[in-house]
RNA sequence: GGAGAGGUGGCCGAGUGGUUGAAGGCGCUGCUCUCGAAAAGCAGUAUGCGGGCAACCGUAUCGUGGGUUCAAAUCCCACCCUCUCCGCCA
């Protein structure tokens, strides 16, 4: 959610910039109904106010008829003008919550198509390797068909060497993070629907990405993010506890409702995984920082799982409601021969603690919103991918990186 | 899931219809006293929103949402959460 008061000051840079992501805004209609909400508010205030010097008045006195008469009409009054109020405030809150994050002005313009290749890493292997898909059904590794006899198409199960084999990614994947001061966490995997929504993940496409439960205020989060960045809500921080950094470790559970026959194959879309998720909060002036920092870390967890990978610039239609910058790594898919995504990486600014009140002190004295960041640290799923696909022996068995045997009882290949 | 108790400011805790945004205490801040500190005394000390250049004014907030009343922290209803006991259970 952005601040309405920048809205009112910036009305055009709002609009042009929602236009770039590809979001239809009317900024004019909300600022109209800015207007209307405090012309109205401040009546509903002013007759508060005559209701209210009336209690004072009447206080241990025995009221008249003609006050009691006096004060039902106002009484009545009031609740007339609260109910238009709020049903201009619901209009006016459901337009400014819809408006996405600005986004700064080197943001590459239109959509995926566009994204921008930041850097490469690795030698991209251009031999015959077997798509992971084949690669696991054939040794009894992946089994979809019996993951949609069970519950439905896109679910699977995962056997074998390739369950210490994800263990192991996010033991490493924790032991990275925390070297770099991050607090291992694990969280609610079913949250409140203001929770879902405080972190964008209601808004228009997203709907269709959660998982409801019937008949309860009860989401499955689509990733740690979610529940990570609730975790503060509504809580003023110290400034000098400032970066607050986790490492969240939980399945993400997506309906990817609309998604099929889209790179549909295996393990690429599936409906649950398991993610580890590094989270920022930090104060404004260092989200930036903090970002290339994140970036660099996915980097580091890239390369030391030999994957090789790029990085690319997200554009500006591609970004999503909430996110103000996002880069995306990418691994080599020998099967395929191209660049697909693994990890993401978002400084969403202040649009998520505007709105679920996530504030800090600063040194002045002040309250102001923190700034957060959400990185992928590991996606199993397509981390899985990405190693059967780049780690593949002549012989068929598929190499263990170094950095993971430690945790995997010195085990080497699979 | 059943029975009971309870949710008030940064914290503890009073308050069962009317100058209560809320006593008292703790904590914190400033001042006085002191060479300095402690102690003591005095004063100040919530947040959101709207308006105003500002001092400030108004309004809302006593778990949440409704209701009753001229007037609600206080009465009624629903829900949420916490605690104790019972049941169940990894």
């Amino acid at each position: 959610m952005l601040d309405i008061q920048f809205i009112r000051d910036n009305a055009e840079l709002v609009k042009q910039k929602s236009k770039q992501k590809g979001y239809e805004v009317d900024i004019d209609q909300l600022l109209q109904l800015d207007i209307e909400r405090r012309t109205r508010l401040t009546q509903v205030e002013e007759l508060r106010k005559r209701r209210n010097d009336q209690a004072a008045e009447l206080k241990n006195k025995k009221p008249s008829e003609e006050q009691i008469a006096g004060g039902k009409q106002l009484k009545e009054e009031i609740s007339q003008r609260e109910t238009e109020l709020q049903q201009i405030e619901a209009k006016y809150l459901e337009i400014l919550q819809s408006i996405p994050n600005v986004i700064p002005d080197d943001t590459p313009e239109g959509g995926e198509e566009n994204n921008c290749e930041e850097k490469k890493w690795g030698e991209p292997r251009q031999d015959e390797v077997k798509d992971h898909l084949t690669w696991g059904e054939e040794r009894g590794l992946i089994d979809f068909e019996r993951g949609a006899k069970v519950a439905g198409a896109k679910f699977y199960y995962l056997k074998g060497g390739l369950v210490p084999l994800e263990l192991a990614v996010f033991q490493f994947g924790l032991q990275l993070a925390a070297k770099h001061g991050f607090t291992p966490m694990t969280v609610p995997h079913l949250v409140s629907s203001r929770t879902v929504s405080g972190t964008g993940f209601m808004a228009k496409g997203d709907e269709q990405q959660i998982y409801k439960i019937e008949g309860e205020d009860l989401n499955l989060i689509a990733t740690a993010e979610i529940p990570i960045t609730g975790y503060h809500a509504d809580e003023i921080v110290k400034a000098a506890e400032l970066p607050i950094l986790y490492a969240g470790l939980s399945p993400a559970y997506r309906r990817e409702a609309g998604a099929y026959g889209k790179h549909s194959k295996g393990l690429y879309r599936v409906h649950q995984f398991n993610k580890l998720e590094l989270y920022v909060f930090c104060k404004p002036e260092d989200s930036e920082s903090w970002h290339q920092k994140l970036v660099q870390m996915e980097e580091e967890l890239c390369q030391a799982l030999e994957i090789p990978y790029r990085l690319v610039r997200i554009a500006a239609g591609d970004l999503g409601l909430s996110a103000y910058k996002k880069f995306d790594v990418e691994y080599w898919s020998p099967a395929e021969k191209t660049y697909r995504e693994l990890m993401s990486c978002s400084n969403v600014t202040d649009y998520q603690a505007r709105r679920l009140n996530i504030r800090y002190k600063d040194e002045t004295g002040k309250t102001q919103f923190v700034h957060t960041l959400n990185g992928t640290a590991a996606a199993f799923s397509r981390l899985c991918i990405a190693l059967i696909e780049n780690h593949q022996k002549p012989d068929g068995k598929v190499q263990i990186p170094a950095a993971l045997h430690t945790f995997m009882s010195g085990q080497t290949e699979i």
